[in-house]
DNA sequence: ATGTATGATTTGGT
DNA sequence: ACCAAATCATACAT
């Protein structure tokens, strides 16, 4: 501080810089004559050059020594002479500066994926989790991209911690300079406008490396991206239960296998998944049975056996089983589907048990079902695989055509 | 290595 | 917003 303070004092003399004298008052004060007035220029050069190579406080001494030397001033007013000639030179370089569409580019992209700019939803890993926690009913992409948002933040955190380290230090390194070149300016004539010029360089410089930040910042949010986001498409199998309860409200739903949200809700809880994925599994699901019902036939009787037997052992405990809307067997102990289709679950669970699928059979209940079905809600109920398929209730669709009628046969 | 199964996405229609 | 259909891309079985 001491210093700076002194060197400030000696930068207000550096207003008039062709006034020789002004540099350094205290120079005069001190005068160590040192010999030969004519070796003394040469021997100064020397000492400035030498200067480099000397410990700090061997420099600071000898600075002194030159700042208090008799010749300084006159040296001093030649080097002001010399600038005020080429000074006009240095003068038409540059100034301006356009914002680099480059760095624009960066700055855009990590506005807009909340990585810079104001806090946006989870500014920390705590707070989206928080935010994702917190949705009464759990979106999907709330729960599917809690994690994304962590490491978004935490990217975010890292970056703008980096940030200020560089900022920091880049005001540090300009003070330092300024100080440096004000402390010079008292040997050598240095106008503010220099000054200004080395700040604007020193500061490109630090905007370089913000920008190399940035660039890594952006990179990293790229992979990030590819990583979570687009892991969307990354399939993983659902687990056995999971995929047995699905089958189990699909095969007891055949007739209307659309599950309502409510269910849709129920399945995803039980299921571990979210709801969306149920809904993916259900329309991917009826896309296919619809295509090849054939082929799901094996599956289809073995999830009516189970209903079947599931609704058994639910009459059989409740003995007042034979009630109206009926024993519900996408989950054995509890009912918790309660809409349309449970009616035909009933069914569909006698007509598994009556027909005892045997293999030759088995498309022959596939018809039943459908048949069953239209019995309760005729043309309605199974209008979902009727669409683009007229005959497929009596002859299932595609190729399968003669592979169907070889396993009736 | 190859074929099939399967969850996810896209597209187009209502 | 939901669906069917087509398609993609990976998991899994062979």
């Amino acid at each position: 501080m001491d210093d700076q303070t002194r060197m400030l004092t000696g930068l207000t003399g550096l207003g008039g810089l062709s006034q020789p004298d002004v540099g350094d008052p205290d120079s005069v004060r001190k005068q160590q004559s040192l010999g030969q007035p004519q070796q003394d220029i040469g021997d100064i050069l020397q000492q400035i050059m030498a200067i480099t190579d000397e410990s700090l406080d061997e420099a600071q001494a000898r600075k002194h020594a030159l700042n208090c030397h008799r010749m300084k001033p006159a040296l001093f007013s030649v080097l002001c002479e010399i600038k005020e000639k080429t000074v006009l030179s240095i003068r038409g370089v540059q100034e301006e500066d356009p914002p680099d569409p480059q760095i624009m580019r960066l700055d855009n992209m990590l506005l807009a994926e909340g990585v810079s700019g104001p806090e946006k939803g989870g500014g920390s890993a705590a707070a989206a989790a928080a935010a994702a926690a917190a949705g009464g009913s759990p979106t999907d992409s709330s729960i599917e991209h809690s994690d994304y948002r962590a490491k978004l933040a935490q990217i975010r955190q890292i970056y703008h911690s980096e940030l200020e380290k560089y900022e920091q230090a880049c005001s540090e390194f300009t003070n330092h300079v300024m100080n440096l070149l004000r402390e010079q300016s008292r040997t050598r004539p240095i106008s503010p406008k220099e000054i200004e010029r080395m700040v604007a360089i020193i500061h490109r410089k630090f905007s370089s490396i913000q920008m190399q930040l940035k660039q890594s910042t952006c990179e990293a949010v790229m992979i990030l991206r590819s990583r979570f986001l687009d892991a969307r498409r990354k399939r993983r199998n659902f687990n056995k239960q999971a995929t047995e309860v699905l089958n189990e409200y699909f095969y007891s739903h055949l007739s209307n296998p659309y599950p309502s949200e409510e269910a849709k809700e129920e399945l995803a809880k039980k299921c571990g998944i979210t709801v969306s994925q149920v809904s993916n599994w259900f329309g991917n699901k009826r896309i296919r049975y619809k295509k090849n019902i054939g082929k799901f036939q094996e599956e289809a009787n073995l999830y009516a056996v189970k209903t079947a037997v599931d609704a058994a052992n639910v009459s059989a405990q409740a003995s007042q089983a034979n009630s109206p809307a009926t024993p519900n067997s996408g989950s054995p102990g509890s009912n918790s589907f309660s809409h349309a289709g449970d009616t035909y679950l009933g069914q569909r669970s006698l007509n598994g048990e009556g027909l005892n699928f045997t293999p030759s059979l088995q498309l022959q209940v596939c018809k039943e079902d459908s048949c069953r079905v239209d019995g309760v809600d005729p043309h309605g109920a199974n209008s979902w695989q009727d669409t683009t398929n007229p005959p497929s209730v009596t002859s299932p669709p595609g190729p399968p055509g003669s592979v169907h009628s070889d396993t009736s046969n």
